[in-house]
DNA sequence: AGCCAGAATGAAACCTGTTTCATGAAAACA
DNA sequence: TGTTTTCATGAAACAGGTTTCATTCTGGCT
């Protein structure tokens, strides 16, 4: 059966389409009366109106697009349910943009993702989406792909982006974004203050502005401690729990080892963990470990991980705020900086040659 | 500046927008020189047909809608990862409708979410998506919500729905599922090969039909073994590690404690974990653990979790496939069964006092 | 009674594509 | 050479709403 429309309602109503659509935008004033007999109509045939045709004269579709790396990956989750109940307060709808797919042997494809993200910006402008979110993938890299950053700029000259925790260096697009760097700074810091000397930092990608931003507040920190980075306690280049582990394992196998170990993000931390419990070194007795992120699989360590909140729902939250008033006209701030915020559990301790805090 | 549309390019071209329209879509023979013409000028303009337009006429959107109950919880993103991947691959773009939201202070809120399923309902319908897929929620309820059974149906009828993991008894849908109770029989005669006769099972929900299907399963595989279920064994109610460290904490804490516990899921898994660690007992030494779901954080724990894996990324692909063909019109069993598989790690050994295996 | 503002409503244009139907031109056939 | 196909293309209708502009009908005011 075909749906019912307007065109429906107006002719049983003895009405023109013009008036249907005033009760339905409550537009203009309608007879309280011939408001009633509409309004009963539609109700009669449940008439949904079309929001196809809607979109296409409004010129507003309450569409946005979510483009991220990869939905498996547990941090990206925590974003999007703080964007989605807000972006749903607002009235908007999403597509999820997952640049990277698996195959059919359910195996990750990770030599795609570049060229995905350009093919949903594509998509989704053929879409008229009214906004658009991007996190990860290329808008973090320390060096920006000069390609995707035109791209991206002259897109955003025709509808509102917001870019995640990430920045697309030389543009001048909007974000929110955690401050990395100072939270690397209270990671280490807390470690310094427990009366660490020996501090090593693993994972990240180099190219990764993320990483880059992490690692300039560690060094930081540890500058203003005093304290040297030993290059080879420094193991980059991995951001898994596989990486973690084996990175973990290399500095426990070193004849001169750290007794604590800055992870660059909670995966990270919990292959670490892994690799200190292969090797017979208590946590945190012997070996401190603090991660970042503070994925919810963080408290399910045993024991459970001290890590840096990056407040990742509140960036979601933030985000769909601002594409919002993006999307009405406002003026924003090119600028939302998150501040992230230290959690201490269990895998952090005084290193074993101090004397208790 | 205003987009670019067909009529622009038709106008340039000197040609009818019915010709641009025939080189856009293919649709009929252009000559090659008009055709030539006509794709310079697209590419010249960067021309990108409006979707809503071309939706409007031809009755289909390449849109999908999702709804899950929360994306947090990861067996969901496992299950969207396999269907983005196989949505993408037949040329959809998909909604993600979460139906549990967090309030300003990031807590869940569970109490709207049946509410939320339905607004969704319509909200897609509005939208004119292709086709909908629903996971969890009173999709996953054993006894079935009259209302949106009735509901669902009706919506079926004007639109391909499948329904994941669920079944909304009484109805005739559609749906691909994993053989909850194979799953739970796997699991336990596992158990049982290992030579445990005292095994206690935690977690779930009554009211839910993955709940009752896995615990079938358990006490089919119980009583073919000739072994009893102890009611005071069986503590439902929870599908968090939270309660997952509870229910173990209590079990560990009985005068006669099994010696083996089945969890209805890999999070109520990790919570037990972690109260054997606090309670001084060793996994899988002398109590072993199972859980259900393989989600990717079962081998994050140590150590790593013996689960069952529900093929969560292979049922998302399925339910992509099987809307696809639906919304072609094509017939499709009406129940496609996955077959899900033990998955050994390192939490199960032959009970404490029976030699090894 | 005459005039005017505002309320209530309809006709028609518009949004941006697709599709049907008709027509002229070129190619194939007899 | 005349006729039938096939090719190439345009005009117009259509999808299902919204919006502008014009018109009719009121009630209020002088």
């Amino acid at each position: 059966m075909r749906p019912v429309t307007v065109y429906d309602i107006a002719r049983e109503a003895n009405v023109s389409v013009a008036t249907v659509s005033r009760v339905l935008n409550n537009t203009a004033p309608v007879k309280k009366e011939t408001r009633d007999r509409i309004v009963a109509l539609m109700n009669k045939h449940q008439f949904q109106p079309n929001a196809l045709a809607r979109s296409l004269t409004r010129k507003e579709t309450g569409m946005i697009g979510f483009i991220l790396p990869d939905i498996t990956n547990p941090f990206f989750p925590e974003v999007l349910s703080g964007f989605d109940s807000e972006a749903r307060r607002l009235g908007y709808t999403y597509f999820l943009c997952d640049t990277i797919s698996t195959n059919e042997e359910n195996q990750r494809l990770y030599d795609r993702q570049y060229e995905r993200e350009s093919q949903y910006l594509g998509l989704l402008m053929e879409k008229q989406v009214d906004g658009i979110v991007m996190i990860g993938g290329r808008v973090d890299l320390a060096k920006p792909d000069p390609e995707l950053a035109r791209e991206v700029e002259e897109l955003a000259k025709r509808v509102p982006i917001v870019l995640l925790n990430g920045s697309l260096p030389k543009t001048k697009l909007n974000r929110v974004s955690a401050d990395q760097k100072l939270g690397a700074q209270l990671a280490v810091q807390h470690l310094i203050g427990l009366g660490h000397r020996d501090i090593a930092l693993i994972g990240g990608y180099a190219k990764m502005s993320n990483t880059q931003q992490r690692l300039s507040g560690f060094r930081s920190a540890m500058k203003d401690a005093g304290l040297a980075v030993r290059r080879e306690w420094t193991l980059t280049e991995g951001f898994s729990v596989e990486k973690g582990q084996e990175f973990a394992a290399r500095l426990l196998n070193m004849k001169r080892r750290p007794t604590a170990m800055f992870c660059l993000n909670d995966l990270l931390a919990i292959g670490a963990l892994k690799a200190a419990h292969r090797a017979g070194i208590a946590v945190p007795e012997e070996l401190s470990i603090v991660g970042y992120d503070d994925i919810p699989q963080a408290t399910y360590s045993i024991p459970e991980l001290t890590t840096v909140s990056l407040k990742s729902q509140e960036i979601g939250r933030q985000a769909a705020k601002t594409l919002d008033k993006m999307i009405a006209g406002k003026k924003v701030p090119a600028l939302q900086s998150i501040v992230p915020e230290l959690i201490v559990r269990e895998t952090t301790a005084p290193p074993p040659d101090v004397p208790g805090a």
